[in-house]
DNA sequence: ATCGTACTTAACCAAGCCGTTAATTAACGG
DNA sequence: CCGTTAATTAACGGCTTGGTTAAGTACGAT
């Protein structure tokens, strides 16, 4: 589980996380003001953060004593250009034919 | 996790279960096709199928001792949708636009 | 120097995940 | 009925995850 397409993937895997990243998409933000909207405690959004960070979904920088995080979107391209294989399945007229297409070529043989 | 978003995510977080779904993506296939180019116990796939099933990515239908998973890429579709909330900071220009117009709004107050 | 704020690290725990082997179910074929 | 093939379920072990509280670090302000 360690390449990179799993990391993104399992980072995302956690609503905490997803939204986190909704909250990022608005504009960088401190830890604290991550952690408000939740019920959960500060080291527990620290090591939230930490996953995204090690999955290259945001980036952080310091000042003072603030740790702010920006949404890095690049990981997500990754994503999806991964499901985009897929993207042929998602039409269902296209399935319907997929399906055709594979019955005839099973009455041949 | 138990949003349907979450169990998505974490079915595809795992390397072979992705490439499951790519084999799958060829078209149907029973068990043992599909454990034949993995290095894991029989059991190990079945559970690997039981997690993309209850993601919706696979169904599967019997026909004798013979179960066939057949792709589902709705939920990849779903996926995706998700994904592309965060597509305007995939382009690079229009993060960087993005950045300018919010340093002008900053400057303001 | 010390206090307060922002955050991380450490230590712990319960639950879940991914794998194993062994046992079970299910269906076909002689 | 019996044996074989296909697949699942059961029982177990080790590692990871997501949470907790308590302690530690880093910086600014007084």
């Amino acid at each position: 589980m360690t390449d990179r397409l799993s990391l993104i993937f399992a980072a995302l895997a956690d609503p905490t996380r997803r939204a986190i990243l909704a909250r990022l998409a608005e504009g960088e933000a401190t830890v604290t003001e991550l952690a408000e909207p939740f019920d959960i405690s500060l080291p527990a959004i620290s090591r939230h953060l930490k996953v995204l960070e090690s999955a290259g979904l945001i980036s952080r920088s310091r000042s003072a004593q603030w740790r702010s995080s920006r949404l890095e979107a690049g990981p997500l391209r990754e994503a999806t250009a991964w499901m985009e294989r897929y993207s042929r399945f998602w039409d269902d007229n296209f399935t319907r034919l997929d399906a055709h297409l594979k019955r005839l070529q099973e009455e041949k043989p």
